[in-house]
DNA sequence: ATTGATGTTCGAAAGTTGTCGAACGATTCA
DNA sequence: TGAATCGTTCGACAACTTTCGAACATCAAT
């Protein structure tokens, strides 16, 4: 995976998106972002341990697909969407959409 | 990852998908099915050993991207861009295009 | 029949991933 | 200061992936 923290725009490589989609977890954490906009990790019920959420988190972060602004005590997560668009026009609408639409 | 062989339409999932796309080498056979067609393994001249390349095939075969047909001693691999256009609208089009626009 | 061409399958080795509890760090509030 | 909140990090473990050589299966052509 990934090394450092968040990859700047022409670091966000292909493939790395498609691992970091292809959890459903992390699914879950994106069509929730698409959803609603920014939100603290907190926010997003899904029933798991603090520490493997903060582990999809961590995957979504070091491949490009979310970036994380710290506020307080809380971290707040939105889509790199603008990054994600410029890099792979298309993509993230038609994952969020699949989504949206599974049974 | 998928147990059977060529999972049917409403069988395909999104994360297993997204996961036959992550791997670089597999992104290079759906690039290059995407430009010639139909083709059996062995025009696809990824420098590897066939039991690696053979592997890649079944991942990409089992979660549903390619279809494999058999012809004599060729084995004919196509995308299933219906099925999958189908079921996640644009995406292997946002995917293929992603391909081609890397450096 | 033998050989050659295409791919698959098997088994092993090395690396990666997901999950979880426990410990930690930073911030806020009483 | 003390306690609570929000998340991260660490270490461990089981499960899964990638890679490869060797063996195998199937078909075609000699």
């Amino acid at each position: 995976m990934r090394a450092g923290k968040e990859p700047t725009r022409d670091q966000i490589e292909l493939s790395e998106v498609m691992y970091a989609l292809s959890d459903p977890v992390r699914l879950e954490i994106v069509a929730f972002l698409a959803q609603r906009g920014e939100q603290p990790c907190s926010t997003c019920c899904i029933d798991m341990p603090k520490s493997s959420l903060s582990h999809h988190y961590k995957v979504l972060r070091e491949t490009g697909v979310i970036s994380t602004r710290i506020e307080g005590t809380r971290h707040y997560n939105s889509l790199r969407a603008d990054d994600l668009n410029t890099r792979f026009p298309g993509l993230l609408g038609s994952v969020v959409e699949a989504i949206h639409n599974r049974l």
